[in-house]
DNA sequence: TTGTTAAACTTGTCAATACAAGTTGCCCGT
DNA sequence: ACGGGCAACTTGTATTGACAAGTTTAACAA
């Protein structure tokens, strides 16, 4: 992976994107220390306003601390502010037995009437793609999640697919857009169809029910999903 | 108030602290633009970088957004980030029409063993400051929250009045302790006693358990809150 | 061996400049 | 009167250069 100065995508958002990789990936630890900035100025012919932007992104988001005099040094994930992991009521959940299922999508749909969003008149009129996805934890279906992203300057978004990359990856890759910060309203809600048989629950059983509402950084552009959780078993669990 | 480059402060983080506090005392209202970049080197003689910095904080802590092309957005004050406000789902809901009651408390009890909280041993040996409150809407009873405050050094608390006064606002002013973070973990309940009652709801009735635990400025001093809330009416919505 | 110092790193701050890209409004031609 | 297009704004991105301030390490002197 390089870092192309010709692409449409910004050079600093690229350095951002290839180091969060890695931390991901675990080729940085929690602990140890990025290259310095001049070093990777270096290895990616790029000056240092742009590689200090990329690494200023990494703080805010989290995955690194800068202390001056001694460098960049990464830090052990943490649940984003706000967002709402999926947690045991036993113990913590081993990740490997998070399964997803795309149950439709990405298709592109017109706005119903009766949305309980409330759509300026560009996203009224833009339509929505959207994505449906059940999750489920022991091969038992626990939560189901449902993305409407208005279909604005999304090129090609039908034609990805999303089972083995997140949802924030694809749009923060793809089409440079970031998650700025958003809304939810929370209810607990008496199961119906068509939850009632994805989450396999009996009907007016108690499921969590969470809409949102996420801005990003490009201007006016927002989206939506709605999410229905089984609690059973199971917290919906986030930073305050 | 004058950017000073001698000053042992940055000059951008002096120009981000009167820009701050010009948009709370209201020169800057909501919706209004901030002066220009360009025109904010001029009247400090900064360049660019500096004041552009300045400006990125004020981004990040949601005093302003930025527009390619417009400018800086002044942004309304908002709530505090996870915090979660009750809210109507037809409209937004009037101040003047919540009420409060003291179900019981403030009184100290010894801890039970079966408590869903993971307490560390001082605060298991120390009890806790119960208090249980009613907020009704409109007089018909919305939710109800179960405060668990461990007992150290906590003088005169037993004694005070928490009808008219909010919690936080209280630790703040009497023992300057101020909430820095903290947890949640949500689920949908099955309504059964005593909540039944408390919301006047059908038993099994869906309805939204909070349990949130909540860090502060004191070292080592958490508390807790459980919350039920019947949500057929209203929301909780808070910002991500 | 121990303690001090200095050098070589690191990130933080700031300057001056250039061009790209999005928004707004004014002017002018129709 | 109306619409189109251009000019003058705005912020976004990137370059180059310089010095300040904190940390680490190694060399040196006692």
């Amino acid at each position: 992976m390089q870092i192309d100065a010709q692409s449409f995508l910004p050079q600093h958002h690229q350095l951002y994107e290839l180091l969060k990789t890695h931390i991901r990936e675990g080729v940085y630890q929690p602990g140890d220390l990025l290259p310095s900035e001049h070093a990777l100025c270096r290895t990616h012919t790029l000056t240092r306003p742009t590689v200090r932007q990329a690494l200023s992104t990494l703080v805010q988001e989290g995955y690194i601390k800068k202390q001056r005099g001694k460098g960049s040094i990464v830090q052990a994930p943490q649940a984003g502010i706000g967002i709402l992991n999926i947690v045991g009521t036993t113990d913590s959940l081993p990740t490997g037995t998070l399964t997803t299922e795309v149950i439709e999508g990405p298709v592109v749909h017109a706005w119903e009437a009766d949305t309980s969003f409330d759509l300026s008149e560009i996203e009224q009129q833009s339509g929505y793609v959207y994505l449906s996805r059940l999750r489920r934890i022991d091969g038992k279906p626990v939560f189901y999640e449902e993305t409407y992203l208005p279909h604005i300057n999304l090129p090609r978004i039908t034609a990805r697919r999303f089972e083995n990359q997140s949802l924030f990856g694809i749009l923060s890759q793809h089409y440079a857009l970031k998650v700025t910060g958003g809304q939810q309203r929370i209810r607990a809600y008496g199961a119906a169809a068509p939850v009632v048989d994805l989450l396999n629950v009996a009907a007016e059983h108690p499921v969590l029910y969470l809409e949102k509402t996420y801005t990003t950084n490009r201007a006016h552009y927002r989206f939506f999903t709605r999410l229905w959780c089984n609690t059973e078993k199971y917290y919906l669990q986030g930073a305050l």
